[in-house]
DNA sequence: ATTACATATAGACAGATATCGATATGAATA
DNA sequence: TATTCATATCGATATCTGTCTATATGTAAT
């Protein structure tokens, strides 16, 4: 079950949103996300914390760096959870394909 | 198109999500949520003036009290909208009654 | 008109947050 | 083991935000 303050709160800030699409759909080191947002690398180390504790990135080691990459179920699932308890009239689902 | 960033801030305090609850489903007054949490009046009215900015709560005055009312169908796009943008793969849609 | 009531606005203040430079940690390599 | 590279943590600082009290605004009723 998602904190639904926590879960906004992380998503609530520009730049971490820049972040989010940056690892959204791949894998990437924090030097990646330093070099193409214009932020120093502890504020990117900061920002991905936060969503790291929100549980909306997860990270591995691969060698010295360190790849982040989106949850994005969790995130869908967040969305769905705040939809569901302030907009109960107009419920959200997750679009799911037949051949998955 | 809704303001991603906006939008999350807007969800993004304990306080605005109480009065997003209580709000939800029926036309509550200003003083009807000061009742109900423990916080004074400034602040409330503080927090729906955000809401109103974000455009998730709609008003109307009814004799000497002004109304407020959560805007389900905006709340639930900009949650669909943030699962589009930041989790392609977990597309949400409105599930949509038939007889609607 | 004056009074009472409901909400909004102004101003002050404390705590939270985003940012940075400096430095620590930890892994790979020479 | 010493060095280099990548990331995390620390400490400082400025800005933002939530909260309050006091007051203004606007509507209804006396």
């Amino acid at each position: 079950m998602i904190n639904k303050v926590e879960f906004a709160k992380a998503l609530a800030d520009g730049t971490r949103q820049k972040i989010m699409a940056l690892c959204c759909c791949e894998m990437v080191s924090v030097n990646d996300i330093v070099n193409k947002l214009d932020v120093a690398q502890p504020t990117v180390s900061h920002h991905l914390k936060i969503l790291k504790n929100a549980r909306l990135v997860k990270s591995e080691r691969r060698g010295k760096q360190i790849l982040y990459t989106l949850n994005q179920e969790r995130l869908a699932r967040g969305c769905c959870q705040v939809a569901e308890e302030f907009a109960p009239s107009q419920p959200l689902q997750i679009i799911v394909d037949v051949q998955d």
